[in-house]
DNA sequence: ATGACATGATAAA
DNA sequence: TTATCCTGTCATA
């Protein structure tokens, strides 16, 4: 379930338990064994969230890198956690073994990166981010640059993280059902109202997915037709995967752009 | 049981 | 542009 919204509430919720404190690492799986025997047993000072990355620092200096991709996940569990692992759990991180403090555990399966990085190795992956409507050092103007002196299509920049960072395909069809473009048109085609449409709405939504924990874009929950495949539990959409507008009963487009399927209403995007 | 598909990104061609 | 990686879920059989 991972676009912004998600890695900055992982962040958040693995910080109150995982963090200032000292944690035993490992790889129950085995493919990240060498990285996990580099931050085993040192303490944790914070969970860094940008974009769709998770860094996590480590007091002796190394940096846990962690990508969810498409299918990773985490859990999180209270005490030494399960014994036998369901799943191929890639990274375990323990607390509570050395301080005395309730123990919590994490566990995390399919990683697109799960990696022990330098600083100087953080800096050059996030160095390639664009601002992050999350963070608050996050600069829109960078943003309204970008799109306005770009050809592609807007649907296709959301996507791209060097752009705006934490946007997915989820988000991407409803910032712009929200803001009323058709996710097709060029980027430097669109006015400043429309660019900063975007950003606000994009900063917005993502603020509202880390508070509810899920993607709840449209007002007053379960409103309107039907999605085409019922949406994740709890989720509700304008456009996204959705065969009906919700607003004007259109039959929705559907359609490849950025390399992955979009979502849109030929009426109510123009 | 089996296979298509998924809220991601990269390297190779 | 395509092939590839990683895991779980859902629809179909």
């Amino acid at each position: 379930v991972p676009e912004g919204h998600t890695i900055h509430r992982i962040a958040r919720d693995q910080g109150r338990v995982l963090t200032r404190r000292r944690l035993d690492v490992t790889s129950p799986q085995g493919r990240f064994a060498a990285g996990a025997a580099l931050i085993d047993r040192e303490r944790l000072e914070r969970i860094e969230a940008y974009g769709k990355h998770l860094f996590y620092g480590f007091a002796g200096g190394h940096v846990l890198h962690v990508h969810l991709g498409l299918f990773g996940v985490f859990g999180l569990h209270k005490g030494a956690g399960p014994l036998d692992p369901v799943g191929a759990v890639r990274l375990r991180m323990v607390a509570g073994r050395h301080d005395g403090r309730p123990p919590a555990t994490v566990d995390l399966r399919g990683p697109t990166a799960c990696a022990v990085l330098t600083p100087d190795e953080r800096m050059a992956i996030v160095g390639r981010l664009g601002p992050d409507p999350l963070r608050s050092d996050a600069d829109p103007e960078r943003f309204s640059a970008a799109v306005a002196r770009t050809a592609r299509a807007i649907g296709a920049v959301l996507l791209d993280q060097s752009v705006i960072a934490g946007i997915g395909n989820v988000y991407r069809a409803e910032i712009l059902f929200a803001c009323r473009i058709d996710p097709r048109r060029s980027g430097r085609d669109l006015s400043g109202v429309e660019v900063r449409c975007v950003w606000d709405t994009a900063s917005a939504m993502l603020h509202k997915g880390v508070k509810d924990g899920r993607i709840v874009t449209i007002d007053g929950g379960d409103v309107g037709p039907a999605p085409a495949r019922r949406p994740r539990r709890g989720e509700a959409t304008y456009a996204y995967h959705r065969d009906v507008c919700v607003r004007c009963g259109s039959a929705i487009e559907r359609y490849e752009l950025g390399a992955r399927t979009c979502w849109s209403c030929p009426v109510c995007q123009s």
